[in-house]
DNA sequence: TTGATCGGCGTACGGGTGTACGTCATTATT
DNA sequence: AATAATGACGTACACCCGTACGCCGATCAA
């Protein structure tokens, strides 16, 4: 399907944010920006032009601002991210890079807790297949 | 400490390929490089080159072939890669990436039962603090 | 009404990145 | 000996990326 080009790292930060809102003008991305980053209101419009022209968002015209959303689903760029960051770090394997992110992160007790009951629940859904 | 230049993608990749190999030839990175991507000798060259420049290897001569080795430990590259991510995609939390992977990459059964060992562990030692 | 603000849009620009060619010297092959 | 392969090194070049300025028209505040 589509073959968009990729993302960079900004500009996958700023799609985060329109999928956030699921809805976004330039103003509101600006706002929800990391403040201590002080990008300027340009440069996100710039990355939003970006993206729409890259085709992973929409835009249309509301009286005279115009409102970003989402044209592919978030789910689908972020495997495609993780997939690609798998395959060029740890060639291909997900669970190192699993390892990596529990013991070398904060990892709350509770998420562990959350961690395994995610797991056990995927087992039990394997059992029945 | 070290404030690198970061890595991009193609970097990363190079550099993953002489961590494993501990030290390596140019020809050596370009064999163990996935062949389908039919990248030339002389690609991986400059992906080699800026690694040093970069500060991420080093090199030496030895007869007239050059030997690259590590000068960064790959666990912080690898680190510094991840919190970058983590940060851009998921605001800072690890743990949906984490349920990202567990859910929709391939994670066998053996590697679930492993991550279950772990995350014991890892809970037994927090008692333990 | 007139100045300030907002927002779109076009444009820019230096540095990074992917990809590689060409040159020159040193081996290896025939 | 002539030729091919190897490898370092310098150079190139187009596109991407981060960052933004400036102009213009619409709208808001005084």
């Amino acid at each position: 399907m589509g073959e968009r080009p990729g993302l960079s790292k900004g500009e996958l930060e700023v799609a985060r944010i329109v999928w956030d809102l699921k809805s976004a003008t330039v103003r509101q991305v600006h706002e929800r920006f990391p403040a201590e980053r002080g990008v300027d209101f340009a440069t996100v419009q710039t990355y939003l032009r970006r993206l729409e022209t890259k085709g992973y968002l929409k835009g249309r015209m509301e009286g005279r601002t115009r409102i970003y959303s989402p044209r592919v689903q978030p789910r689908t760029v972020i495997r495609e991210t993780i997939n690609d960051l798998v395959d060029r770090l740890f060639g291909g394997e997900a669970l190192p890079l699993v390892r990596h992110l529990i013991e070398d992160r904060g990892i709350s007790a509770e998420d562990l807790t959350t961690l395994k009951e995610l797991i056990d629940r995927l087992e039990g859904e394997r059992r029945n297949d």
